[in-house]
DNA sequence: CTTTTCTTTTGACCTAAATCAAAAAATAAA
DNA sequence: TTTATTTTTTGATTTAGGTCAAAAGAAAAG
C-alpha cells in the first residue's frame, strides 16, 4: 500500500487523513500467471494500481487479438471507455505473470473525489495518461518498423525486455517475424 | 454564440446563470484561410470551440507536416498536452478555410470550473476526447490503407468530403499517390 | 531426464504501398 | 482570358514487411 501512496505522492502531497481514506478502499488482488482481471462485455468499475507483474491489454479484431498496452510495476490502468462512459469493455486485461493490484473501486473513488488532493491526483494522472496515448498513436503511425521498435525501446524498456516477442510485435502492429528479424539486427 | 451552449447542452442542462457566465467568458475569433490560431513553440491557454469553416492540426517531423486531424463545425479542440501541462504546444492549428471560433481561455474556464454544470459538460468533453483518440489510434494503427481510409468515411465525413488529399493522406499515415487510387476504386 | 507444447528464428516468396517522375486537372493570379 | 501555381491523377519501379512453412530453442508437463 506504502507503494501507491509513493505513487500519488509524486503528483501531490497527502495529508494523513487522506492516506487513511484510502487505506480503508484500497483493495490487494491477486492474480496467477493467465488470469483475467477484465473480460470483454463486462462493465470496468475499477482503477487498478500495477504493485507487482505484468498486465496486458488486448482486444479482439477478426478472430485476432490486437495487444493495446503492457503495463508494468508502479503504474495506474483500467478500460478507460468502459470505465468513463459506464458502456461495456472491448478490452480484455489478463496477467502475463503472476500479479498484484491494489484495486479502487468506481463508487469508492468517487468518495474520494470530494478530497481535492485525490482530485487534484486522478486529474494528473488522467492528464498524463492522455498524454502518453495521444503521443504513442502518432509515433505508431507514422514510424516504419524498426522505428517503432526503437520508440517503443525507448520509453518502455520494461515492455521489450519482459513482454513475449508476438505481443510487442501486436503493439507495434507488426509481424513476430518482422520484429525477430529486426532483434538481430 | 447559442450555437455552442446548444452544443454544450447535449451533454448537460444549463441554467440562465450559466449561459450568462458563458456570454461573459466567450470570445468571438475569426480566421483567413491559412491564418494560424496557434504555432509550435508557444503556450496554448484556450479551448476553443468551431462555429464556421475547419481547423488543420498538424506537428512536424523531419521537415515534413504530419496532419494529426481536421476539425470542422460543432467541435471543440484545443492543443492537450501544452493546455493540459502546461508545456510548448508541438502542434500548429491552422485555418484551412475561412474560420470563426468562440474561445474561452484557460484561466477564463478556471473560473468557471467553481460550476458543477461546466465542470460536467468538461469531464464529458474531455472523456469523449480521450475515447475518440484511443479509438482513432487503435483503428488507424492496425488496418491497410483501404480499410484506414474506410474507417474516416464512416466516422468524419466531412474531413473526406472538404479536407485536400494530402492531408487526409497525412492523417491516415498513407501516401497522396495511394489515396488517390484507392479513391476512384 | 524425456516428451510434449509453446515460442522464436530462419528462409523463400509475394503483395501492398512507397517513391520517383511526369501529365492532367483545378484554382488562383495577372 | 492567359499564365502561373497548386493539387490530383496516372504510370513505372522498388521495397518494406506480410504470409506461409519449417526448423530450432525454450519452457512446461509427464
Amino acid at each position: 500500500m506504502q507503494q501507491l501512496i509513493d505513487y500519488i505522492e509524486r503528483f501531490v502531497k497527502l495529508s494523513s487523513e487522506t492516506i487513511n481514506e484510502l487505506k480503508e478502499l484500497a483493495r490487494l488482488e491477486t492474480y496467477e500467471k493467465d488470469e483475467y482481471i477484465l473480460e470483454a462485455g463486462r462493465h470496468c468499475n475499477k482503477i487498478w494500481f500495477l504493485k507487482s507483474g505484468m498486465v496486458r491489454k488486448y482486444y479482439v479484431h477478426d478472430g485476432k487479438e490486437i495487444t493495446v498496452w503492457i503495463h508494468t510495476e508502479n503504474e495506474t490502468f483500467t478500460s478507460l471507455q468502459s470505465y468513463a462512459q459506464n458502456i461495456f469493455s472491448e478490452e480484455y486485461l489478463q496477467a502475463c505473470e503472476n500479479t498484484e493490484l491494489i484495486s479502487i473501486s468506481k463508487s469508492d473513488s468517487e468518495k474520494l473525489a470530494q478530497n481535492a488532493q485525490i482530485m487534484t491526483f486522478v486529474n494528473a494522472m488522467m492528464g498524463k495518461e492522455f498524454s502518453n496515448i495521444d503521443k504513442h498513436s502518432k509515433e505508431l503511425n507514422q514510424r516504419d518498423a524498426r522505428g517503432k521498435y526503437e520508440y517503443l525501446n525507448q520509453i518502455a524498456l520494461e515492455i521489450i525486455k519482459r513482454a513475449k516477442l508476438g505481443h510487442i510485435a501486436s503493439i507495434l502492429g507488426i509481424s513476430q517475424e518482422t520484429l525477430s528479424r529486426i532483434r538481430k539486427f
